[in-house]
DNA sequence: CGAACTATTGACACCCCTCAAGACCCGTGG
DNA sequence: CCACGGGTCTTGAGGGGTGTCAATAGTTCG
């Protein structure tokens, strides 16, 4: 039973483009409802054989995986408009786990509208395609920024990574937007551990490079924190597909 | 002008079951000629717009990040079967590039022909989104154990890693497989010094657990190497599509 | 024979991890 | 109301893993 999905952020290729009819069509059809997840919460396990495909409408979350010492390496941070399960739907199971930090609202499909888009909607099955391959390229600079680069720097391309993505969705107000992880997620995700993060963050902080307090994450001069990322000014990032 | 293509490596989701006429036909259609490539030789570069896609027939290479300070970050290594230029084919340009370490022997199809895929073939197409979350989910790990693990269990990870594949490609004489990378190539891969990686490959083979030289790689015990590197026995890996 | 690349080994420094303790916040229950 | 516990953030001390520098040797190639 479709559901009306007023804030469905599917999307064309471009960033924040109008939906066409098409879209707005394509969009009820496989929609099957909404879902709303408490904080802490994990939304897919690692292994599982999901029937379900969410798109996030809100909140933010954590993709990552467990490992068997007790470690934990957050894969990415899942921001409004991120497509989740993909994998689940793809391969047989998921190969990590997701799980909410905020309140999350989701929009849920069933799996099995999947084999249809292949089917009959080619465009679209090239856009999922065009989504997965933009994930590997986002792992990727993820892998030769844990790699190759030292704790201050990764802690500021972190910062910067996130703080784009979030320009790009609306989320921030100038020069802040809401971050309501840990520190201790931050560390997991770039390999660090969560004392030498803190400390990382404090020099930042006293740099006047980037200030992350309360929930709330403020870069006052992107450029500079650019410089102690030594990152080149990237590809403006996000583009969802739903 | 489709050329016979004896050895190409396409599959269907079962490693190395035999090939239906179906994928024989589809195979020639797409196939547009072979490339000999000499070792040490970039075949795609990052940013490059490349109107070619490849498939490695014989031959190994590595995926990599070069970075501003003169870094750089092994990706992953390529094997034959595995598919180089989807990014570039998706996306409008690569993110990475691919350099040959031997001597390669490449089967070419042209970037045109994706579209008459996702058009006329929903089921390769398909295929190919599940090469790049299959691609995902690799990186996925390799960024867990770069960021979580210590340089011991980081080279047996990654030795464990190449040999499983190498058994599943057929390359493996029993316990011993080519390996015709630098340990330069192993380090950047790993994300640790060169100095470190030797260091650390002269413990493993020690302790008897792997032992790589003069481009032969030999692991007597799968199962302790596997503990060294804390894994748990994984999902048996390699299965190609072209 | 020399140049370039690769592998190896030692010395030394330092980044980062671990352990530990304390502060602050907030919910719960007595 | 306060006590208590859990989660998060913070700071200090100490040690070890890893990077860097440097030198040697083997190999290939011209």
């Amino acid at each position: 039973m479709p559901v009306k999905c007023r804030n469905c952020p599917l999307r064309k290729r471009e960033v924040f483009s109008p939906f066409t009819d098409d879209e707005l069509r394509f969009m009820e059809h496989f929609k099957s409802g909404e879902m709303v997840v408490d904080p802490k919460t994990d939304i897919l396990l690692e292994g599982a054989k999901s029937a379900q495909l969410f798109t996030v409408l809100s909140g933010m979350g954590v993709r990552y995986k467990q490992l068997e010492d007790g470690g934990r390496q957050v894969i990415n941070f899942v921001l409004p408009g991120d497509f989740i399960g993909l994998q689940a739907g793809v391969m047989d199971e998921m190969k990590h786990s997701v799980a909410s930090t905020n309140s999350m609202t989701l929009c849920v499909f069933q799996r099995t509208g999947l084999w249809e888009i292949f089917e009959k909607h080619p465009e679209r099955a090239f856009d999922l395609t065009w989504l997965s391959a933009r994930e590997e390229h986002f792992l990727g600079e993820t892998l030769a920024t844990i790699g190759q680069r030292s704790g201050l720097e990764r802690v500021a391309w972190g910062l910067l990574q996130i703080f784009r993505r979030g320009q790009d969705l609306g989320l921030s107000n100038g020069r802040r937007m809401p971050l309501p992880y840990t520190q201790h997620d931050l560390a997991d995700a770039l390999g660090l551990s969560l004392v030498h993060t803190n400390k990382t963050l404090t020099r930042l902080r006293e740099r006047k490079l980037a200030t992350w307090r309360n929930g709330e994450l403020e870069i006052p001069d992107l450029g500079a924190l650019a410089d102690a990322a030594a990152t080149d000014i990237p590809d403006r990032a996000t583009r969802p597909l739903f």
